[in-house]
DNA sequence: GTTTAAATTAAACGTTTGTTTAACTTTGCC
DNA sequence: GGCAAAGTTAAACAAACGTTTAATTTAAAC
């Protein structure tokens, strides 16, 4: 990965926090110039295009996605159910830790017409199956693991709960005994609330009897 | 609700699709026009502006929806275990019946910014929670399902999941002995791998010893 | 058949869009 | 200091945008 200036820093990180509160097409470049502080040319002299301007973004967190997967994968000590737990609270941190950009993948993902950035999305959800898979697997043939259980969708529900709970924050943040929190324990809280949440429904669905 | 004539239905329907495909901004009031082959002006004449033509697709689902889970507070014969996966083939049912506006529903409930559309969306989920909630606290209090879960979490991951699911099928076609089905025959493969991983997770959350 | 309202159209409206241009300034190097 | 490259700017560009206009056709009522 190429180095980048402050100014294009800068124009990546209110890029990145514009399209995903308004949305690829609802944001202007102007808009990301002027809260950028930086002249409107300075976008296509840096990036090319607005679109290369969303490359560059996804290139930038995907690589550090690919990054971090490949760091999960070397802690091998411990028990199935221990690699799970870990891999669910590394997950949870990492993506409620970049929220924005996960704002961007829920949006991304749902054009129909094929592009690149998609094709890089799935890419890294295959990755990330394969990740979990031959821990759930091995531990299944080990007779540790409930046998029943479709790992695919497993990914689908952890995908899904994560990002499903990112625009409810808003929401939740009013009701139940979180006022007094700042910000910052706040987002600690819910990475707490869907971590726990989470391990409680693997070990469920994977230690449970019938 | 008014009733709409057939060229209107055709707009809105179009709309929808479109909307879903490529998003709100990403779709220009000519290509709906021209899909569903009427002039330009009409969209204006009949829906006032574009914006207003999202708001009447919400107004049009979110009806619905709303006359959905009324329906579903009816049946009050069954046991705890069997309102909930009721609830699950239901709520799959109708979402993955109606995946574009879902999809659009995924988008717009992303936007950082209050909208009358975004509070309609919330108010929805509210109103399916304390569907939920209340079949589960019984069941706790008489002892039929386990006390220490977390409601609004394990709705989060309901609507989570279905939701990943969504865009997730383009993918999962090409995968697994499922390439000889049509359609019709897909879809209904998905709402029923869906509905059993769903009715598993459910299950051994709420009924499972630790 | 005439009249009135609704439906429909092509054209034009003024903005806003992403991008480029051409002039200017700054920077680093010999 | 002079020179070339990189950085930066305001202005202009054509294209696309949502919306409106004014003219015309269709439909319904009397």
């Amino acid at each position: 990965m190429e180095e980048y200036s402050e100014k294009q820093l800068s124009i990546l990180k209110v890029a990145e926090r514009l399209f995903a509160d308004q949305g690829f097409h609802g944001t202007s470049v102007r808009d990301i110039a002027q809260e950028a502080d930086v002249n409107i040319a300075m976008i296509s002299y840096y990036f090319g295009s607005k679109d290369k301007l969303l490359e560059t973004i996804f290139k930038y967190r995907l690589e550090a996605s690919r990054k971090f997967i490949n760091e999960l994968l070397e802690n091998d000590t411990m028990e199935p159910l221990e690699k799970i737990n870990s891999l669910i609270d590394r997950f949870v941190n990492k993506m409620l830790g970049e929220q924005y950009f996960q704002c961007i993948m829920s949006r991304e993902q749902l054009n129909s017409q094929q592009s690149p950035i998609r094709d890089l999305i799935w890419q890294l959800k295959g990755e990330m199956l394969g990740l979990m898979r031959p821990i759930v697997t091995r531990a299944q043939e080990a007779g540790i693991f409930y046998k029943d259980v479709d790992v695919e969708m497993l990914m689908t529900t952890l995908f899904g709960t994560i990002h499903q709970v990112i625009p409810a924050q808003h929401i939740l943040r009013s009701s139940s005994g979180v006022e007094d929190l700042n910000d910052d324990e706040y987002r600690e809280s819910v990475k707490n609330r869907v971590s726990t949440h989470l391990k409680k429904l693997f070990k469920a669905i994977l230690k449970h009897e019938f």
